[in-house]
DNA sequence: ATGCTTTGCTTACATCGTAAGCACGGTTAC
DNA sequence: GTAACCGTGCTTACGATGTAAGCAAAGCAT
């Protein structure tokens, strides 16, 4: 092992190599991918020091705690929203348009990160009517603004608030847990036969599971999306 | 400290006290009670071992793991639905009853168990396709049976069951989400000043957050869950 | 009595998050 | 020059965690 006194290469960098200095920003896009790769029960201050060939105490350097550091994960994808071209802060072609392509852009950001969807989901917010998965005040106020500015009422902009981001937590965590199976905190390397399922008892159960695993969330997402929107269309007489 | 050797009472008991003896269902409900009172984070095999005045490794008589701990909490508290006397799990009333029954008992079930819900909501399941929150294979069958009975195709009825998952996912995990604040793995003692909103430049927001933070979940849930069942009735023609 | 099974306790270990402080190099002030 | 500082990452250390392994006592069957 080198004595931490001599650096392997002669120039005045700490640890000789090619590696391009720790920021915030760097150690939460590495969290990001890491809890992609592994899940968010193998993220650890270690592991993912490792990853960044730094020792784990060195992160405490921008990120206060392990909890933190989740925080700023979640923030970090959720900020990925504002760089999607088809997703508009500001309405252009009326709300429906604009909710439309808002929910898309969360579905896609969904399936970009499945893994770090479910944190995105069940992470507590900065207040309580600050709902996932928009989690930020500058899209619940884009969100609202949309809403009235095109007659809807301070109560039914709110509702509609609240029924979007529902409709979009319900849709978007079903789909990501039947992606990766492995949402939330567990990380099962193997089926574990005990919970393979036992469908004798099952017959319609039997009968149908072709049906029941079969993929048709996007056709389901657009349609109940839809319906969605035509409900709250409704409401706008 | 008493040695180990002698018992405190002089009857056989191993511990002389009233301690009822563990069992497996003794140590869920113990955990679920746990959650309810301190969180999942707080949850850790000693503290429940002494929650139960006994050693963390006694535990391990009757539960695998904490992660099969934790999923036993799950089922028992999802179990608990089976004797709620007002939701069959044969329909009796048609299946928008059904449906309406079923759907109110899982909401009860996630008032009733605020910290555990979101766990029930994000713990991988059997299969993929059993999905939260009814998570077992024979509320799917009852599902499917219903559905079906009612002249739903094997197409329709499944459709209808995923859809039916999400909206019940989504409306009850933002509900309990905002009950507790304390959805998924966190557990702040504090709202930390930083966490605390400012809303100096969203002007819509500081308008609207007294309806932001009304609590009308009741009533939206029977609005959505209204529009949902009338969504699924329009397909059967 | 003898042995088997059930139950709970004890000990031990690797791993975790993180508090505290050190060592090095770069920068700025004289 | 050199002296004070500061930003960065490393080291050490501590208490808590999940759990493997084995022990001891009690209940039961023979």
């Amino acid at each position: 092992m080198a004595e931490s006194g001599t650096s392997v290469s002669p120039d005045g960098d700490h640890s000789g190599g090619d590696r391009p200095r720790l920021d915030r920003q760097r150690i939460l896009e590495a969290g990001a991918v890491f809890i992609e790769e592994h899940g968010v029960r193998q993220l650890s201050m270690r592991r993912l020091g490792a990853e960044l060939d730094v020792e784990a105490m060195s992160l405490y350097r921008y990120v206060p705690s392990r909890e933190d550091l989740l925080d700023g994960i979640v923030e970090s994808v959720v900020d990925e929203l504002y760089s999607d071209p088809e997703v508009y802060v500001e309405p252009r072609h009326g709300w429906q348009d604009y909710l439309l392509r808002l929910a898309h852009g969360l579905r896609r950001l969904a399936m970009k990160h499945p893994q770090v969807f479910p944190l995105i989901a069940t992470r507590p917010a900065e207040a309580p009517w600050v709902r996932p998965p928009l989690r930020s005040l500058r899209w619940v106020e884009s969100f609202l603004r949309a809403m009235t500015n095109a007659g809807f009422s301070n109560e039914q902009a709110v509702e509609a608030y609240r029924a979007f981001s529902s409709f979009l937590i319900g849709n978007l965590l079903l789909e990501v847990a039947a992606l990766g199976a492995d949402i939330g905190p567990v990380e099962d390397p193997e089926p574990s036969p005990s919970r393979r399922a036992d469908l004798t008892n099952y017959p319609l159960l039997q009968e149908l599971q072709g049906l029941l695993s079969e993929d048709r969330s996007k056709q389901e997402f657009d349609a109940a999306l839809d319906a969605l929107l035509d409900r709250l269309d409704s409401q706008l007489t």
